[in-house]
DNA sequence: CGTGAGATCGCCT
DNA sequence: GGCGATCTCACGT
C-alpha cells in the first residue's frame, strides 16, 4: 500500500507528510473529519530523549515499535488522551503526535463533545483533538489504513512548504530538536508554549525565587 | 492577553 | 513516589 510506504521512513521525514491529511473518526454517534495542521515527531529507543520510546519497549508504548500507519494512543496528566501515527518499520520505534486539526465535517458532533469551545478551538491542541474526534484508549494499536477501521488516515497530496519549530512541552536534551511541523497561517494551529518545569511544592518554589 | 494553579492517574524508576 | 508530548479557569494588566 502506497500510504504505508510513505509512513515508513525516518520520523522527522514522515511527520510533514501528515500535514494536510484527513483524520476520519466513526462511532455510533456519527462521523467527524478533520484536516491535520500541526504535528510533532518522536523518535526511537536510545535516540530521542523526548520520546516515550527512549527507554525501550514497554506495554504502554509497544504500538510505537510496530509497523507504520497504526495509532499510538496514550493517556497523560491523569485526564487527557493523545493520538500518534506510528512510523515503523517494525522494530524501529517512531511516532508522530497529531497536535491540531481543523474540523471539516461533523462539526455538530465535535461541538457536542467539546461544549463551550469555539469552532476554531475544537481540535486545536492534542487533547482537544482526541476529545473532538472521540478518540481514547480503545483506539490504541488500530490500523489507520484499513478501510473498516473506526479511525482512518487519508494522506493529502505532497506539500510544497511548511513551518517547523522545537517541540511543545518537551524539555531536557530533546528541547532543541525542531521536530514540530505546522501549516503557517492556519488558525487551528495550537499556541506554541515552550517547556516549563512543573512547579514543585509551593513553599519550595517561592523560596527558589527569592 | 499573560500568568499561575489545580485537576487527576498510569507509568516507570 | 514523582512526574508528565495538557487544558481550563481565575485573576491581574
Amino acid at each position: 500500500m502506497r500510504a504505508r510506504r510513505l509512513l515508513r521512513g525516518p520520523v522527522h521525514q514522515v511527520a510533514p507528510r501528515l500535514l494536510g491529511a484527513q483524520l476520519r473518526s466513526y462511532s455510533d454517534s456519527g462521523e467527524v473529519v478533520a484536516r491535520i495542521v500541526e504535528v510533532e515527531a518522536y523518535g526511537g529507543a536510545n535516540e530521542d530523549p523526548g520520546s516515550h520510546a527512549f527507554r525501550g519497549q514497554t506495554p504502554r508504548n509497544s504500538a510505537m515499535f510496530g509497523d507504520a500507519g497504526h495509532a499510538y494512543v496514550y493517556f497523560t496528566y491523569g485526564m487527557h488522551w493523545c493520538v500518534n501515527v506510528t512510523t515503523g518499520p517494525v522494530g524501529s520505534a517512531g511516532a508522530v503526535l497529531i497536535r491540531a486539526a481543523q474540523v471539516q465535517s461533523g462539526v455538530e458532533l465535535a461541538r457536542r463533545r467539546r461544549s463551550g469551545s469555539t469552532d476554531r478551538d475544537l481540535a486545536r491542541g492534542p487533547a482537544r483533538l482526541t476529545k473532538a474526534l472521540g478518540i481514547d484508549g480503545r483506539h490504541n494499536g488500530i490500523d489507520l489504513l484499513a478501510p473498516e477501521s473506526p479511525l482512518l488516515l487519508q494522506l493529502a497530496a505532497p506539500l510544497i512548504s511548511w513551518a517547523s519549530s522545537p517541540r511543545t512541552g518537551v524539555g531536557g536534551a530533546g528541547a532543541l530538536i525542531p521536530w514540530r511541523f505546522y501549516l503557517a497561517d492556519e488558525p487551528a494551529v495550537s499556541a506554541y508554549r515552550p517547556h516549563q518545569p512543573r512547579s514543585r511544592a509551593k513553599g519550595v518554589s517561592r523560596l527558589a525565587r527569592e
